[in-house]
DNA sequence: TATTATAATAGAATCGTTCTAAGTTGAATG
DNA sequence: CATTCAACTTAGAACGATTCTATTATAATA
């Protein structure tokens, strides 16, 4: 808790104790949840929290380059909490997304037509399979 | 023209005037348009064209298999009426969105944790990067 | 503890997309 | 050809996610 608020103190990071709730679950969270997922945990512990809080905090925090939009997703954002460079994972059974750490960018040649056209400047990879629970599964259980 | 006729006579496909509009608007189309890209063109020589002709048009034809559904731009779904499977490569500056034909597949080894976790059916790349029109611009010149 | 810039809130507005209900039409059939 | 009807088109309503607005509250600071 304590290195959280430290880690945002100074520099017109106001730390309010909705913010301070959101970034408890944000931190170390790899689900990638979205702004509905944030908005109803925290509104456990503060009831009249309003998704204009959720928006303006996760703005502010990816402007910050703390938290990573995911677009994944056509029907709505995620949000990753860690901004270290990765890649990601999804279910296409029960569409959860998870995390793979490798760095594939001397894997990623470009065509030279390609490195013509572009300065290229990152990378980003999504796999598709079905996971370990899905396999155990008869029926398709979308997560909402 | 006739080929595009000829492709989807049979099984159910009922070629309406929009329809082959939309078709043709989409054939060897690379600029990955939105819904409300296809709807302003078709509006030229259809001006009565709704909104929901297009999208159920482009739901038909990703049922289909013939067009993909692109999911870079959080904003807006995009389409792509190349079913090949291929990456993509976005100007960061315009938005823009390029087509890279490489099969990466052998090149992306995934560490045996999730392998272990997922039966993995595929993968797609995005790659960022600035394009040469973009990089002859003092100024950003977002597309919209 | 007074000040003030920043944040929180409720609710309206907006945007892309989907749905609905009614009228229309392509194409299969006689 | 004329008939039939499932499939299509349309305008507009509805919807869900996100953004905006105006007002009130509060954390940080001096």
């Amino acid at each position: 808790m304590r290195e959280l608020i430290d880690k945002y103190k100074g520099q017109g990071f106001k730390m309010t104790p909705q913010r301070l709730a959101i970034l408890k679950y944000l931190e170390g969270n790899t689900s990638h949840p979205t702004a509905e997922d944030i908005y109803k945990d925290i509104r456990k512990t503060y009831p009249t929290v309003s998704f204009a809080t959720v928006y303006n905090t996760i703005e502010t925090l990816c402007k910050r380059g703390d938290v990573m939009e995911v677009t994944i997703d056509p029907g709505r954002k995620h949000f990753d909490p860690n901004p270290a460079p990765h890649h990601h994972i999804i279910c296409t059974s029960c569409n959860t997304i998870g995390d793979v750490f490798v760095d594939y960018s001397s894997a990623l040649n470009l065509p030279e037509s390609i490195r013509r056209e572009y300065a290229v400047s990152g990378n980003h990879v999504d796999f598709y399979g079905i996971c370990k629970a899905c396999r155990g599964r008869k029926h398709d259980l979308k997560k909402t």
